[in-house]
DNA sequence: ACCTGGTACGTACGAGTGTACGCACTGGGT
DNA sequence: ACCCAGTGCGTACACTCGTACGTACCAGGT
């Protein structure tokens, strides 16, 4: 065993990746030193060295899901030239190609779970949530990316719940147009445009 | 100390409560024997003599929401005869008196967050789910009510995850107008009747 | 050639956990 | 009067956990 050379440089990194890993699978109650260790292939006391507690530990790699999650909607998003367009890139962010895997739904739901509670884990999640607020706020009028937001989580959050049953494209995507149309707040007009059925 | 004598008899039930009010408060993690032991006034010994297992004991205590959470709106929805009265009962769930308390959440995130691992838990959580698409069905088309929960949980879930800022009823109540108005499966023609914003 | 500061790690401690187990005590049957 | 099944509980064991701390090792300065 040789200590003390400036050993294996991405040590640190991979830290934090097997982090998620066993946080992903097992969730973060399950997240030990010695767990995450091992499943990094390190010795224990790198643990410590590089992260001096878990709780940091854990922010970090908590943290660095932010930079993973904005891209899942946010060049589409900024595409999306028409509401229709915006529908699609919904639909396809709950239940198609960029949406998250039951794994990834997972992490986040870890990540609101411990954000009720701890208060750093609730800045981490506030931050991600508003991120993507500010994405929806640049195609949507803001009540309409309030709840489409809102909507969005649950439609996730039920895949979680029902991992057997696959959701209805079609209800999801009514549903989303039905929010998208909504008028902006002040001005209860009907709008006009482009959301064709 | 007394020992031997048929003690008391509601002790069994008090131990459930205590457990509940341990989950709400701290979250499932820190329900430990001991602890709901202190918070319920009982020895330790009592804890494993009428719950063998710490699981059995936490199932039973998540179990006992499910009579809570129904008649969070059964009620007021079976009574419901317009559109715009559904729309009454679900703002009022999101946000109005019916609505759960922040600790009510945090207790339901506590039970969707172990569904995602726990089989046994994951049961408590379909079957109040189902208990709530049932209600939703009888009063709504069924691509509607699918939506309608999920943007439901998805308000909550926004609650628990901005403590500090109140949701604007007006958004709430033109998203689930929205939602409420949706076509029925497979007849896509508008809809005439009483939605009135 | 010696020292020194910093890196990397092995180990041990104290606190907290679920659970097994055995003793104290009782009310009812004989 | 005796016994005994069953209820209620105190205690101890085996284990896991976060973290503190000492030590081995190396590069670079003097």
């Amino acid at each position: 065993m040789r200590r003390g050379k400036p050993n294996d440089p991405g040590r640190r990194s991979r830290i934090l990746q097997a982090t998620l890993d066993v946080i992903r699978s097992d969730g973060i109650g399950a997240a030990s030193y010695r767990g995450i260790a091992a499943h990094a292939g390190v010795p224990l006391g790198s643990m410590t060295y590089y992260f001096p507690n878990l709780e940091g530990l854990i922010l970090s790699a908590l943290d660095s899901t932010r930079s993973d999650l904005e891209p899942r909607y946010a060049a589409p998003l900024l595409e999306a030239r028409t509401r229709a367009d915006v529908v699609d890139v919904l639909v396809d962010a709950t239940i198609g190609a960029t949406s998250p895997s039951l794994a990834d739904i997972r992490l986040y739901e870890e990540i609101r779970h411990h954000g009720a509670r701890n208060p750093k884990v609730a800045a981490v999640l506030q931050a991600v949530e508003d991120d993507s607020l500010v994405m929806l706020n640049r195609v949507l009028p803001n009540r309409s990316a309030l709840a489409v937001n809102a909507l969005l989580w649950g439609w996730w959050s039920h895949r979680l719940a029902h991992p057997d049953t696959v959701l209805d494209e079609l209800a999801v995507r009514q549903a989303y147009e039905a929010l998208v149309a909504l008028p902006a707040s002040g001005h209860p007009f009907h709008n006009k445009e482009q959301n064709h059925v």
